[in-house]
DNA sequence: CACACAATCAGGGATTCCCTGATTGCCTTG
DNA sequence: CAAGGCAATCAGGGAATCCCTGATTGTGTG
């Protein structure tokens, strides 16, 4: 019909393997073009301020610091930047964060083939792209229709008790240890990690302490 | 035109974009040529046992945690093949096991630009290669006669199986997960974890779910 | 005043934990 | 080479837990 343009992408990711696959990728389709690539994050926000691409794709566990706080800066410089998150971690841990600091879509480096393509458009669209599970987690939340609006986590939606426990959870106590803790039945505690399990999506006991000691790591490292 | 024929080599990641940028890089050198690449360790152990490459190239955090293994069986069924491991991960944990299965050389995927086909041909001669740091450090324990208990941290007192399911319930997988990824007995499973318990210093199963998250935590975010 | 929900607790089957074993095979040491 | 250590595999069995379906009592809220 026209001659369109290519959607221009940047690449920010600090392995340099990563980035030649990506860029490969990307460069076989006609209609997008890798307009940069780097694995510093204060080069990813200068390139984005002189020359904001379409799309950048943001590894989000870069070696120099947080790839959470490159999408939110990239975001407040240049809110028309459209934010792909790669990973090579699972998504559960990482996902619903990026989508709140801004990102569009999150994409396991694991199960990655033909994905990339399909995620790039996606986004391009101004649509979201998310595995099926993680949709289906996210959702269940509400998260993607009111991502500006609640700023709270998933954590938020625990009652006060069942925060205390989780917390007890992260610092390795026994469902029993817990009980005593709190001068409680074992079956009161059994049936707050029920709830916390629903309320998180979380499947299986392993997940829920997994969970909770990624999360107690987070808020007593200052 | 050529009176040698390349070097033929095998690609064993389970990232489809490192393969692809491990990929692009060899066949930029006219003395190499990929052979073949897969994610899977069987197909990996097939096609070694079938056409044996010059030199495998072989992730040693394949998902299900079975780098290590395919080390050990691919030098078991076809000891001519050379390997070289990749890793994202720091060196310092994986590439003393990972010489000991029978690797010639340990790639670190961050800093790997050019160092890739540099690894190649050095192992290709018959050489080992290794950063310079984990040289001194190897070469100090004797790694090349008999290797001694290493006075490093707990952790590295587990035996290779043992670090494979300290892994895996990092992950937060219960034993019957863990048994099944690795196609082993529940009772096994247990067994490993009262081990990895007992050399840890470990009381509860509670306590060695969060050791496991935690460590499994730190080494996913170099 | 219903109604939702937090907080407490129980019964019971399935699963895991944790102890004490065992066997095989490899490696080292005397 | 024989003996011992250790890695890796698996079992039995009782205690503890997980996880399901319930229940009761408050406390707000429309």
């Amino acid at each position: 019909m026209h001659a369109r343009k290519p959607a221009t992408i940047l690449i920010v990711d600090d392995h340099p393997l990563v980035r030649a696959g990506l860029r490969q990728l990307v460069s076989d389709e006609p209609d997008l073009e890798v307009c940069g690539e780097t694995a510093n994050i204060l080069d990813a926000v200068r390139m984005v301020k002189e020359t904001p691409p379409d799309l950048a794709i943001v590894d989000i566990s870069l070696s120099d610091g947080s790839g959470l706080d490159l999408i939110k800066r990239i975001h407040a410089v240049a809110p028309g930047v459209r934010i792909l998150v790669a990973s090579m971690y699972d998504e559960s841990i990482y996902a619903e964060r990026a989508m709140r600091a801004g990102a569009m879509g999150y994409l396991n480096k694991q199960e990655v083939a033909g994905n990339v393509t399909k995620a790039l458009r996606r986004i391009l669209e101004g649509k979201l792209y998310l595995s099926k599970k993680m949709t289906d987690r996210l959702v269940l939340q509400g998260i993607s229709g009111t991502i500006k609006k609640s700023g709270g986590s998933l954590i938020s939606s625990l009652s006060d008790r069942e925060v205390q426990v989780f917390e007890c959870i992260g610092l390795g106590l026994s469902t029993a240890q817990i009980a005593t803790r709190l001068s409680l039945s074992i079956k009161t505690i059994e049936t707050h990690r029920a709830h916390i399990k629903k309320k998180l999506n979380l499947q299986s006991a392993n997940e829920l302490t997994m969970r909770a000691v990624q999360w107690a790591l987070e808020h007593n490292n200052p």
